[in-house]
DNA sequence: CCACATAATCTTTTT
DNA sequence: GATTATGTGG
């Protein structure tokens, strides 16, 4: 982080938030009164300026800790945030407003529901329920889901509530596109439905608050008393929507402070809209507008690569970037034939730093540009064993701890459709699509949720005797727990539920390798929900949460998305896959464009900017992308790196991937043309000659027996490669042929025997 | 109604 | 390649 020693000496007595400031950063903290931009470049000291802000804000008595309003994106930005200023401040902080956008809209909403339509007990959907209902409603419409996605126009959808568009809205700005022109009408009964469901998405947190705000005056008067200073983080990244929330809060005391950084925009296929940023001194037209060049992380070749890499974007504010540090080691840009000797490249790089030069392992960082790209590094560093974690694996949304809150939902809100068809018929009870339909449709024609629907069903002669039986047994299950909702603690709850509902014992039954695996996440939701008050509680924080057990426990290289290690930062990056295609991404510059090019190039200059001494950039010439092979070009942005700050290094006999020939001058500025890019057609054609091959039986259960003297022909399991045999031994390197998996090395502490049975 | 086998679909990025 | 939707036989 930020070193001091170069810095004016403070006088004695200066308080904690003043101290150690440069000129510009000092400026932004003591600012008090009116809007302020803060363009803070990465590494400058941004969280730093927020949260010193915040206390001298407190600390002179211009606001009260209860009357901030401090926004963040992320949870791990407002956890941090908090305890920055908790440290600085005390448990005064425990007043202050910190949260995400979602969050706060959150509790606000549910603090006035019924002023939209909704119960305060109202449900937060997921992705995953979003797309059934979305669909549930197409179906109804009799639109041919296969011929137009549910997750398109989810995603048009979305684009819409970003924006802060009601249906009422939208019909007259763009209905005719998509879905035979009833996209409009489409999102208008999804509405209707969410409403019934007593349900919102998280587009709706924020949609709802603006109809709120703007429906019922006095409510916002009464949060302009309460929050007379409002301060964003990561401003530009917020969408319209977010925006307008914003503005509504801070319309009476002006007193806005945002921060951010118009080169790290890389949400904008997301809705975000970096014009929120540039355009901030134009909407205010008293703002005062802060720089923060003096970058604290990196050392001069990284800066400078960065500086000039992201030069070469036309929509910016533009900032110059600077260090005192000393220029360090050159970024390394490094070619290979395949993403194997890539893969393995980098394992042995990472090996190296960290036993001859000492290097934590955890100051380490592979940042990739989609999530599937982690697995070849994956594969090597776990035969090579070397311990990594991979950053994004969301605990929440697994199969198994989803079907598990499905049956907590149902049991705090019985209106909650989705919820009830989700597990009516998991593990299976003999509740099937015919019978589920039934039920659907007579709670349709009741107006009831279909809980009730069938509760009604039990008493007449609608269903055969054998389905009402197995109703009835779920119906009474689901109101027994209801019952003990009150009576027993919710952790006690959670496991009788579990239990009683048979599927824990589902699980046990299941022969796969990873339903072990399924069991211990049930168990680990256990002890999750063990930190909160109530069921309740623990539904709202999961479903505003999903960033799981992500912390950093130290010792392991961390693996993830350049979108995943926006914020963070490590000594050593590795940035992967620079190939044209896969970054920049096709798809995105296809679907957006010249700016879509250019929202990739900041993802790029994220990337670099997130190592503090050394970076080591990649590509490889041909790689397996699904199965198929495909050979690749390196990537422009490789060209537009600055000699003067590079090292280049290739397989023997190949070219050069930075060199600045007519290459890249050809290249086409995409245009925002639909369909997909040439490798699309090629992929598709070649797929013909797929064969799937059978599936290898799995054997039954494996034991730890923490012993490491394998002989050939044992059977071993493992946790990502399943079982297997092993076929030869050197030291503590197994060759093991896995079932499914093929041959491969593997160090005997990843794997465990089999008893054979 | 369930279990299994085959076919289709999809691969950014996420609060 | 891997997961998920659909179809078929019991």
């Amino acid at each position: 982080m930020q070193t001091e020693s170069f810095l004016p000496k403070d006088a004695p007595d200066t308080p904690p938030w003043l101290q150690g400031l440069n000129a510009p950063q000092k400026k932004a903290v003591e600012h008090c009164d009116g809007p302020l931009l803060v363009l803070s470049g990465a590494g400058t000291g941004k969280t730093r300026v927020l949260t010193c802000r915040l206390a001298n804000l407190i600390s002179t008595g211009k606001a009260k800790p209860w009357n901030i309003l401090a926004v963040t994106f992320t949870n791990k930005a407002a956890r941090e945030m908090k305890d920055r200023v908790a440290n600085m401040i005390g448990p005064m902080v425990e007043q202050v407003w910190f949260g995400t956008f979602h969050a706060l809209a959150a509790r606000i909403l549910r603090r006035h529901a019924e002023a939209v339509g909704l119960k305060a007990n109202f449900t937060i959907l997921d992705t995953d329920d979003q797309l059934r209902l979305i669909k549930q409603v197409m179906e109804a419409n009799h639109i041919d889901v296969k011929r137009n996605p549910p997750r398109m126009v989810l995603a048009m959808i979305s684009r819409w509530k970003d924006k802060g568009l009601t249906p009422d809205k939208v019909s007259l700005a763009d209905a005719s596109n998509l879905v035979e022109g009833s996209g409009a009408d489409l999102y208008a009964q999804y509405q209707q439905r969410l409403l019934e469901l007593n349900a919102c998405d998280f587009g709706d947190l924020l949609l709802h608050n603006l109809t709120l705000f703007n429906q019922y005056p006095d409510i916002l008067t009464d949060y302009h008393q309460r929050i007379t200073h409002v301060m964003v983080d990561e401003y530009q990244d917020t969408n319209v929507a977010q925006y307008l929330w914003i503005s509504l809060l801070v319309q009476k005391s002006r007193n806005l402070c945002c921060v951010g950084d118009d080169d790290q925009s890389i949400y904008g296929w997301r809705g975000a809209e970096v014009a929120n940023m540039l355009r901030f001194a134009e909407i205010y037209s008293e703002a005062e507008t802060i720089r923060l060049e003096e970058n604290y992380r990196s050392t001069g070749h990284i800066l400078g690569a960065a500086s000039v890499l992201i030069s070469h974007n036309e929509t910016r504010l533009g900032k110059t970037l600077y260090t005192d540090d000393q220029h360090g080691e050159k970024v390394r840009v490094n070619g290979f034939w395949d993403g194997a000797s890539e893969a393995r490249a980098v394992a042995d790089r990472i090996e190296s730093l960290a036993r001859h030069e000492n290097v934590p392992l955890d100051s380490m960082a592979v940042l990739v540009r989609a999530g599937y790209q982690t697995r070849e590094f994956e594969d090597v560093f776990i035969r090579l064993g070397i311990p990594y974690r991979v950053i994004g694996a969301k605990f929440y949304e697994r199969q198994e701890i989803r079907d598990a809150i499905a049956y907590l939902r149902l049991i705090v809100q019985p209106a909650d459709d989705l919820a009830f068809e989700r597990i009516v018929n998991t593990p299976a009870r003999g509740l099937g699509a015919k019978t589920i339909a039934t039920i659907r449709n007579a709670a349709r024609q009741q107006g009831l949720p279909m809980l009730a629907a069938a509760e009604n069903m039990l008493s007449d002669t609608t269903l055969k005797p054998a389905a009402r039986k197995h109703l009835a047994e779920f119906v009474n299950m689901v109101i027994t727990w209801r019952g003990q909702l009150e009576h027993i603690p919710h952790t006690e709850l959670v496991m009788t539920v579990l239990d009683e509902s048979g599927y824990t014992t589902m699980w046990q039954k299941e022969k796969t390798p990873d339903a072990e695996g399924r069991l211990e996440n049930l168990k680990e939701l256990v002890t999750a929900m063990d930190s909160f008050e109530d069921l309740p509680g623990f539904l709202e924080h999961i479903s505003l949460v999903m960033d799981g057990d992500n912390t950093n426990a130290g010792g392991e290289v961390m693996l993830m998305t350049l979108h995943a290690a926006k914020g963070l930062e490590f000594d050593v990056v590795f940035l992967p896959c620079w190939e044209e295609g896969a970054f920049p991404s096709q798809r995105t510059m296809d679907e957006k464009g010249a700016s879509g090019l250019e929202e990739e190039r900041r993802l790029a200059y994220v990337g670099i900017t997130r190592a503090r001494k050394q970076i080591f950039i990649s590509y490889a010439a041909s790689r397996r992308v699904h199965g198929l092979w495909q050979s690749g070009i390196p990537s422009r942005f490789l060209a537009e790196l600055p000699d003067e700050h590079l090292i280049e290094e290739t397989e023997h006999g190949m070219a050069s991937g930075t060199a600045k020939p007519v290459t890249f001058d050809h290249m086409p500025i995409p245009t925002a043309a639909s369909g997909y890019g040439p490798g699309w057609a090629r992929l598709q054609e070649r797929r013909q000659r797929g064969f799937t091959p059978s599936r290898a039986p799995v054997e039954g259960t494996s034991a730890l027996t923490g012993q490491s003297d394998y002989a050939i022909g044992d059977r071993v399991f493992h946790q990502k490669f399943g079982n297997g045999n092993v076929i030869a031994i050197e030291g503590d390197r197994l060759t093991i042929a896995f079932d499914k998996a093929g041959d491969k090395k593997v160090v005997a502490g990843f794997v465990e025997r089999v008893h054979k049975s």
